[in-house]
RNA sequence: GUCCCAGUAGCUCAGCAGGAUAGAGCAACAGCCUUCUAAGCUGUGGGUCGGGAGUUCGAAUCUCUCCUGGGACGCCA
């Protein structure tokens, strides 16, 4: 049931062509105001062409519209606003929301499709930080809503395990690494070797050439330099596995940046075969139209983040045949994804246009990029912990009977982390506010749950059956408010795909929320005479705020 | 210096293929639990939409310019 396409087809055919369709779909907006109606058409571009007052217009176009959907038609300043039957959408949308449930605003424009995307990918010997935090949850929820969209998703954790980073690691453990203490608490240690071996190249820069060297040991597979990278490798990823664990992220692919070492040697000589690679201060670089040239091989011959992308690009082509492929990465890297599809369609591949960087703002201190390099990060463990005591500490001041506490809490914890960061547009710096990530209250992923909760209790005390036959008479203003957020849940879920924007459904969900507490509030619910009327709205309310918050990646607590 | 992103209430942000009186949340203040979980609801105050020009019947939204903050700009990723 579209009502604005209702709309458009009245008004396509009482304007009889003077505009298209298209154009009547484009130009119908949802009025500013409650009084004003559920939709409106302004009628300004029309004085134009009519040669007469808008407001002359709107009222001719008022009194030819006749659509049964419609219960009034009114011409108000210039537009024509109309009312919709409540009582028939209000039974239509319920109806499609019980038949359908969780797929309520499935789409199918990525069946038959493969997406991949590639978020999250952490560096190895290096904490967790909140920048990768945001890419794997903007990644997992992008995932979600690629899959609502009937995509088959391909998840890539695109670790970072290779570079000169590890050589300059190799040469800082063999200086001042100590093995008993590395394995007592791997991160931490490394994180310090790290930061110490760019304290000490401060003072003397031979360092950083003792670190190439290491690499290029590595890369060359010298067995000293291997075994100490797979074990760096191994520590690593036991401890990303428990911040997975933690948010309920999983992969199908742990494909690293080493994954691809064997692989570049093709990409070089493909580069090479086409002419596209030319020397340059004793490197090798592809000399692109409109942007700077893209390194592929330093001037000691060991290859580069691009070279390794490049790779990993073709490789992903070849094995999924992806037909989009998305890269959630941090804006500033904006560059080198420009520079990379740049090479690729230099290539020749014509599937590069189905790639997109997706980027996001970065996470600051004191207005500042934390950097890792002089240690200042702060770690996401340490964070969710918090986040998950506060959960709990709630929960035996609120609702101390509750079974399961822990599991709640965690549920809760991570939920509002999750729903911090995915809130807000992606472009957004975020400065680092503890405080604010723990906030529980206001616009916050505890207050979506907290409202599916009270559904979910409602639900429970009611005995609520669902009947074959809805006579769903329901007649409160706030109720009405209800259903205009539920109509709109499939519209956000097709914005967040389109802006590829998570934001888009947090949003629509704290609308949902706020307008189920309203109602919550005016109304009581259990009262006998009306009580499986308005059982209806509230299955149809958690049926769309557990589904809205499991595309952002967050638990939908049934009690809290 | 060049390019990218951002600048809206005290704070955090929404609104931006132009449209009606610029909206939330937080913080502040004032109310609402003998009745469905108060992680909630109601109300009050708070704004030259960074500045200036332009396009338009109409600009927070589009164009130009300037200012401010952040980032990127060849051997890091």
């Amino acid at each position: 049931m579209n009502y604005k396409q209702e709309f458009a087809n009245a008004l396509e055919q009482i304007l009889d062509g003077v505009l298209s369709l298209e154009e009547i779909l484009s130009m119908i907006e949802k009025p500013k105001f409650n009084h004003m109606g559920d939709s409106a058409f302004p009628c300004f571009q029309l004085a134009k062409i009519y040669r007469q007052s808008p407001k002359t217009i709107s009222e001719e176009i008022t009194q030819k519209v006749n659509v049964p959907l419609f219960e009034k038609v009114e011409a108000t300043g210039g537009y024509v606003n109309v009312f919709l039957n409540k009582k028939y959408v209000t039974k239509q949308t319920l109806e499609l929301i019980f038949s359908e449930k969780e797929r309520y605003g499935s789409f199918h424009v990525g069946c038959g499709k493969t997406i991949t995307i590639d978020y999250s990918s952490p560096n190895i010997a290096k904490p967790f930080s909140m920048g990768h935090l945001r890419s794997t949850v903007i990644g997992n929820s992008l995932s979600l809503i690629a899959e609502k969209h009937g995509y088959h998703v391909i998840r890539i954790n695109h670790l970072g395990d290779w570079g000169t980073q590890f050589g300059k690691l190799i040469v800082a453990y063999k200086k001042w690494g100590d093995e008993e203490k590395v394995k007592r608490s791997p991160i931490k240690e490394l994180l310090a070797l790290y930061v110490k071996f760019h304290e000490e190249a401060e003072k003397d820069p031979i360092l950083n050439d003792l670190g190439r060297e290491a690499f290029k040991l590595l890369e060359n597979g010298d067995k000293e330099a291997m075994d100490l990278w797979e074990w760096f490798r191994d520590e690593s990823l036991k401890e990303f596995m428990k911040i997975y664990d933690l948010l309920g992220i999983t992969f199908d692919s742990y494909h690293g940046e080493a994954f691809y070492n064997d692989k570049m040697e093709q990409v070089v000589d493909l580069l090479t075969e086409k002419g596209l690679l030319v020397e340059s201060d004793g490197a090798n670089v592809v000399q692109l139209e409109n942007f700077p040239p893209c390194l592929i091989k330093k001037r000691d011959g060991t290859t580069l983040y691009a070279t390794r992308d490049l790779a990993a690009a073709i490789y992903r082509q070849d094995n999924y045949h992806f037909d989009k492929s998305i890269y959630v990465v941090g804006n500033e890297q904006t560059l080198h994804f420009k520079q990379l599809f740049a090479v690729l369609e230099k290539l020749g591949f014509s599937w590069q246009k189905g790639m997109t960087h997706v980027p996001f703002g970065m996470i600051l201190r004191d207005g500042k990029k934390m950097s890792t390099r002089k240690g200042k990060v702060v770690l996401l463990e340490n964070v969710i912990k918090e986040a998950i005591q506060l959960a709990l500490a709630n929960i035996e001041e609120k609702n101390p009977n509750l079974i399961d506490k822990e599991e709640i809490a965690k549920q809760v914890g991570v939920g509002a982390i999750i729903f911090h960061d995915l809130k807000n547009g992606r472009m957004n710096d975020i400065e680092f506010s503890l405080e604010d990530m723990l906030r529980f209250e206001g616009e916050t992923g505890p207050y979506v749950q907290y409202t599916h909760a009270r559904a979910a209790a409602l639900l429970r005390k009611g005995n609520y059956v669902r009947e074959t036959d809805y006579k769903i008479e329901l007649h409160d203003e706030e109720a009405w408010q209800i259903i205009k957020e539920l109509l709109s849940f499939p519209e956000a879920i097709e914005r967040a795909m389109l802006g590829l924007d998570p934001s888009q459904i947090a949003k629509c969900l704290l609308d949902l929320s706020k307008a189920f507490n309203k109602y919550y509030a005016s109304v009581k619910i259990l009262e006998e005479s009306h009580k499986q009327d308005r059982l209806s709205l509230v299955f149809a309310v958690k049926t769309v705020l557990k589904e809205g918050l499991r595309l952002l990646g967050i638990q939908a607590p049934e009690q809290m």
